[in-house]
RNA sequence: GGCGAGAUAGCUCAGUUGGCUAGAGCAUGCGGUUCAUACCCGCAGUGUCGAGGGUUCAAAUCCCCCUCUCGCUACCA
């Protein structure tokens, strides 16, 4: 195979805060069915991927378990790193973001875009909203309170360093422009360029000093470099770049890499903030990010506590590997979001894998076994038609090849399953138990078997990216290797008078749906019950929220808010918005409309009748056209869900709250 | 509200620059077959191609408008 160059790829890394789901796996299958891939094609593929550990998050998680941060991501990274090796993850690098070199280049990196003034020292004054945590410019206040929650904002000071993203904007602007396939699949340049591009690009806060868990600004160690920065480098960092210039061969032959897979949900990072960081380290771009849509569980209404998520470990003991990697290939949605359930995955793995596939296997080498001992060879008896059956097989490279060039997974396995198709119909259409029974038939029997077992060693070593296990399986029950995909265009390399397995192994068995419901259910029993000792023990652990103390007020400021009990006598959404609902509220004898975002909390029904606290005499303002005169409060939790404040018991509309 | 994507068979979706009786897979029904994991092969469907209007000899495909879904973004007194 001749040698085609190399090829780096990448999946995001993923962030240690605890065990990942099949959503989370999804990537990594693919990334993985792309590189070996590749490898068949002649590529010099190297394949990383790894872990994301810092981060106050996983600070918090850490304090929560009782362990240090160290311990809460060696532990969490290593049962990614198994989820890895359970789904047969071929990857040549596993980096983390704790790894000693990496560390060390994002202090120089940081340091060198410091010395060369992209990055600034700044700090944030005089408007900080600390329900948001976050800082406003003057210009992005709305009626000079926070334009996210519309609180106070107040004056604070807190050190910061910046990056200069506007300075390299245009560049940018004008690379997306000119590489049409930098940005994949299109549909997602737009959403950048209208939204973040085109209007005017904010400096970047590149370090924190809220939390410690994370690599250290080495000349200003109040400060820790912030998540981005320090993730999105491990994708040079994991190749030998050094920031001195020092950078290995290594890196000097992968980057700029090949293909950056991730979600969909951090395009915007890997468009926007990667490509200015790397301009401003003078390195070259990726050649393309592909922000893949999300494989959801169940429709998306997963929960622990109803325990209905999907996990891969779970999957694989059931299913088997390559069951569950077929699956997600299958399904991997290109555009929009693909679904997995326990039943969808069965349904495909009997229809496709059990019944096309395992199936032909099995009856080929029955049939070789039955009629010839189980030696196969060519005998020279062709017929008309055989000729569509060796077309099919030898095209089929090709066309998997041109899939895979625009990374349509799902496609290029359809296209391999269709040798398996052609040779079950090839067996109807030459009937070999029919010429079992004809002595002078032997030769033609040979050749048809003979043709059946190529066409299968052809299939099995286009399948062999995808399901690696599967495939050596079958060349081991046909006697023979896995091809080059050299070979694959021509028909009958495999050597005649090799003997197939005595006792063909079934591949996969066809599963009871009944079965699959009862697995399905024990483990969401399982977890549900999981699920209630956490929220239990959580609860003895009196979860709390604390929050920054605001200045202290007299009784009169106090006195100047006027509380009442409301009661709800209508609500509806607001037309042409996504958070707001619009409640007929009345406050003793008169009647005030109210506007709460609250819509993804409560349904206008549920919303009629409830009695609530209202503060009364706020000035009224418009929200997406509505007017409202007042405000429902809710209690807010750490997640930002909202629930409602109602008088403990029964009282009029219009009682004083005091 | 802004920008973008989409709405096609029961389900998941294909349908190049408008062109013959609108397709595939799964599921369903019927027929064939028995080497095989009750499997495989064949046949059959049903569709107001989201609603309405327009351009054209001809529209699922182009234009207008409407409804709904989704994504990013804004809105959450």
């Amino acid at each position: 195979m001749q040698n085609k160059g190399p090829y780096y790829l990448t999946t995001a890394i993923a962030y240690t805060s605890g065990k990942p789901h099949i959503g989370n796996n999804y990537e990594i299958v693919m990334a993985d069915s792309i590189a070996r891939f590749k490898r068949k094609e002649g590529y010099d593929v190297f394949f990383q991927t790894g872990t994301d550990e810092h981060g106050q998050k996983i600070e918090l998680k850490a304090q929560e378990a009782g362990v240090t941060p160290k311990e809460f991501v060696d532990n969490v990274a290593g049962i990614i790193r198994g989820m890895c090796d359970l789904l047969n993850i071929s990857y040549d690098k596993f980096i983390r973001t704790t790894d000693d070199y990496h560390e060390k280049q994002v202090q120089k990196i940081f340091k060198r875009l410091y010395d060369q003034g992209d990055i600034y020292k700044g700090a944030y004054e005089g408007l900080y909203c600390t329900p948001c945590e976050s800082f406003w410019t003057e210009s992005q206040l709305r009626d000079g309170k926070c334009p996210d929650c519309g609180r106070e904002v107040k004056p604070a000071r807190e050190e910061a360093y910046f990056f200069r993203m506007s300075k390299y904007a245009d560049r940018l602007i004008r690379h997306i422009n000119e590489h049409p396939e930098f940005i994949q699949p299109v549909s997602r340049k737009n959403e950048m360029m209208n939204n973040f591009l085109l209007p005017g690009l904010q400096d970047l806060c590149v370090s924190r000093t809220s939390f410690k868990w994370g690599i250290p600004v080495d000349f200003d160690d109040k400060h820790v470099v912030y998540v981005w920065l320090d993730a999105l480098s491990n994708y040079i960092t994991g190749i030998g770049y050094d920031a001195d210039g020092n950078s290995t061969e290594q890196y000097q032959k992968l980057w700029p890499a090949d293909l950056h897979l991730i979600g969909k949900d951090i395009i915007r990072f890997h468009t926007i903030s990667w490509p200015i960081f790397l301009m401003a380290l003078g390195e070259p771009l990726p050649r393309q990010i592909f922000g893949h849509p999300w494989l959801m569980m169940n429709g998306g209404k997963m929960s622990k506590s109803k325990g209905n998520v999907i996990y891969v470990d779970d999957l694989v003991d059931f299913f088997g590997v390559d069951a569950v990697r077929y699956y997600m290939l299958h399904e991997m949605p290109y555009e929009n979001d693909g679904n997995a359930t326990w039943e969808l995955i069965a349904e495909r793995t009997n229809s496709d894998l059990a019944n096309t596939l395992g199936n032909l296997v099995n009856r080929t080498v029955s049939m070789s076994n039955k009629y010839f001992g189980g030696v196969v060879a060519d005998k020279g008896a062709a017929e008309a038609v055989d000729a569509d059956l060796k077309a099919v097989v030898t095209d089929t490279l090709a066309k998997v090849e041109e899939r895979m060039s625009t990374l349509r997974v799902a496609d290029a396995l359809t296209e391999i399953f269709g040798i398996f198709k052609r040779c079950n119909k090839y067996i109807d259409e030459t009937e070999p138990w029919v010429l079992a029974k004809d002595e002078t038939k032997a030769d033609r029997l040979a050749t048809v078997l003979y043709n059946l077992v190529e066409g299968i060693v052809i299939g099995a070593s286009l399948l062999e990216p995808f399901m690696p296990e599967t495939a050596e399986k079958i060349a081991k029950q046909l006697n023979t290797s896995l091809r080059e995909f050299d070979n694959l265009d021509k028909f009958g390399l495999y050597p005649g008078g090799s003997r197939v397995t005595e006792q063909p192994e079934i591949l996969f068995a066809r599963l009871d749906m009944k079965e699959v419901e009862k697995r399905e259910a024990e483990l969401a029993a399982a977890m549900a019950a999981a699920a209630e000792e956490e929220a239990g023990a959580e609860e003895n652990d009196t979860t709390v929220i604390d929050l920054e103390a605001k200045p202290e007020i007299t009784y009169d400021d106090f006195a100047k808010l006027q509380f009442q009990v409301g009661e709800i006598i209508a609500c509806e959404a607001v037309p042409k918005s996504k958070k707001l609902l619009c409640s007929k509220v009345k406050i003793g004898s008169q009647v005030k409309q109210i506007v709460s975002g609250i819509k993804a909390y409560y349904t206008p029904e549920e919303m009629v009748g409830k009695k609530v606290m209202v503060l009364v005499n706020l000035k009224p303002a418009t929200l997406a056209g509505v007017v409202s005169e007042g405000m429902l409060l809710c209690a807010e939790d750490e997640a930002g869900s909202l629930c409602l404040m109602k008088p403990e018991k029964d009282m009029p509309a219009g009682a004083e709250i005091c």
